[in-house]
DNA sequence: TTGTAAGCGTTATCAC
DNA sequence: GTGATAACGCTTACAA
């Protein structure tokens, strides 16, 4: 059934059926529900493919994500598509992992499909290096860009970020102010934003007179039993640290699991901080204070700004919104001088 | 940039040009060769859109969804789209929510998109009433229909489901090895897979010769704060329990957050078993005991059923294994009598 | 082995 | 308002 069946039962033409179709005004009342009602009576839908091939687009847009397991990518890939679909666009999911040549073949995948846009998920696909994310400021010829917590730089791409240095900074200074003497940080990688949390880390430990920050951040990859495993390590090596600044929830529970198996107090002796607001925070006993950086908004916000991009506006190539402190059990209620462990 | 370009370039026809493209053995080394050349140097890449109506299909699939962002069906898509991919499919992904509007309406969306095949993750997706259930099959006269953790049957639609009634009897079981004497059982609602994991439950019960079964299954929507309410409430009505069997990682961290807002020991105490072996109970203090579903099995068993079909070989229906339990610390070690709470 | 030409099912530009 | 008809860019018989 296709859209010459429908035109010969309505007795019309193809292109009135097309009018119909695609809503045109240029259509009499009485011959648009001639046709509405042959389709109606033949179920028919017309053919995406044809379609796409003379619209030259078919309403998807990549979302690109390093692992859509991971808590925090799994809400972003959440509101994202909710947004997309609002706004009548679907969603094609691609899982990289973190090797640069599965995220090149990935994008080119995304690319020879002729998607309208990709959206990157997490900073993890910024490299450090200009040369590693040339193939995505060359999909940006082709293609709209959108990264969301990440930033790059270059035409057509646009990055869309919670502010994780001033973020980071802040919780940092919160743990100072409750008491906290000498934090370490735990970071998953240096990608960009990893770069930026530790950034605002030091920064807090600086304006708050701590000396010897370099030795006070420490990588933590790998699972969830890792990260205590780390904290451990340190504390046979002398590294002092009542508190502990984690980039992400699921770090902030090792370091739970840490104070635990000392039979340390949270949060009388041992305070910590997560990073996403996930669910991981409030499933943690006892519950993590977290920084939400409003995955939500940073969904809306991206969606919108492609919505806008289509219709040529001029876009601000970065913008940057602020986190908030959830605070929950693992930081002291208020201002007191706390007793380092 | 086309593939009439490429071909006057090259010297040679457009058929050439696309059996070139399509790997055809009807093409002397030499030509093949000069027209390699000309698509490299421009860097040619067909269009998708004219391919897909040629061939009528895009090599997509669609993967529906509840919720991108819970913990398990996150998985469910992560090792999904990693299976497709690897036999050359891309995924179209849809989060319906839970209202049936929205799943008819996401389902429609992917039939106008021509996708190869549809894949339903868990069985919230199979009513309880067969009418509920007619938008499926009537996709599955089209489209091939893959239902994961869910069953239902009809023409051209396969499921592909972990046993949840043994599990569940099984992990019930366990409690009552390690000294549990009234289990009681938390769901989240009563889909396919709930069922069956309230009969499983029930069957144990009986087979240990616990009365009043019927009234130790209670329903947990919500967050996970919930859970505890629901348990506080329980306790308070004058329910005897002295263990949880809960249907999903979530619930049993509610249940979890329960034992110690009420001071009691686990696993001495007081018992808990999760289920799906998700991140969430490994992140919880004390780990739970739950069971894995292998989320990455039944994938790539759906995935290769999937190709099969396409081979046009004959399939079962249903495909059904069974789970495996984790022990962690909510449980006992070993066999000794316990003391109801 | 290669080329010609007829689809595939739309959209869109013309005339009328 | 409506109807021919030419794109859109590819695949694939069928011919040569």
């Amino acid at each position: 059934m296709n859209i010459y069946d429908i035109s010969v039962q309505a007795g019309v033409s193809i292109a009135t059926v097309s009018r119909v179709l695609n809503g045109s005004d240029k259509v009499s009342p009485k011959t648009r529900q001639k046709v509405l009602d042959v389709i109606e009576k033949n179920r028919y839908v017309p053919n995406a493919f044809a379609r796409s091939l003379g619209l030259n687009t078919m309403s998807t847009v990549g979302i690109l994500c390093s692992d859509s397991s991971d808590v925090y990518q799994a809400q972003t890939i959440y509101y994202l598509e909710r947004e997309l679909r609002n706004n009548s666009y679907t969603s094609m999911l691609c899982c990289t992992g973190y090797d640069l040549r599965q995220k090149q073949e990935y994008l080119q995948l995304l690319l020879s499909r002729n998607v309208d846009a990709v959206f990157f998920i997490g900073s993890h696909f910024v490299e450090a290096s200009a040369k590693g994310n040339s193939y995505i400021l060359n999909a940006a010829q082709k293609t709209p860009v959108f990264i969301l917590n990440g930033e790059l730089t270059g035409e057509n791409v646009y990055s869309i970020l919670c502010d994780d240095f001033t973020s980071t900074r802040e919780i940092t200074d919160l743990l100072f102010s409750r008491g906290s003497r000498m934090p370490i940080l735990l970071y998953r990688t240096l990608s960009y934003s990893g770069q930026k949390k530790v950034q605002g880390f030091l920064k807090s430990c600086q304006d708050h007179g701590v000396d010897n920050t370099e030795k006070r951040t420490f990588s933590c990859p790998g699972p969830v039993e890792n990260t205590r495993l780390i904290l451990q390590a340190a504390k046979e090596q002398g590294v002092l640290f009542d508190s502990v600044v984690a980039t992400d929830d699921e770090l902030a529970v090792g370091a739970v699991k840490y104070a635990l198996s000392c039979s340390l107090r949270i949060p009388d002796d041992f305070q910590i901080t997560g990073y996403n607001n996930s669910v991981l925070a409030t499933c943690s006993t006892p519950e993590i204070t977290t920084l939400d950086n409003r995955v939500e908004f940073m969904c809306v916000t991206a969606v919108s700004l492609m919505v806008q991009m289509f219709q040529k506006r001029d876009l601000p190539a970065k913008t940057m919104f602020s986190g908030s402190i959830v605070e929950h059990q693992t930081t002291r209620q208020n201002k007191n001088s706390g007793q380092p462990s």
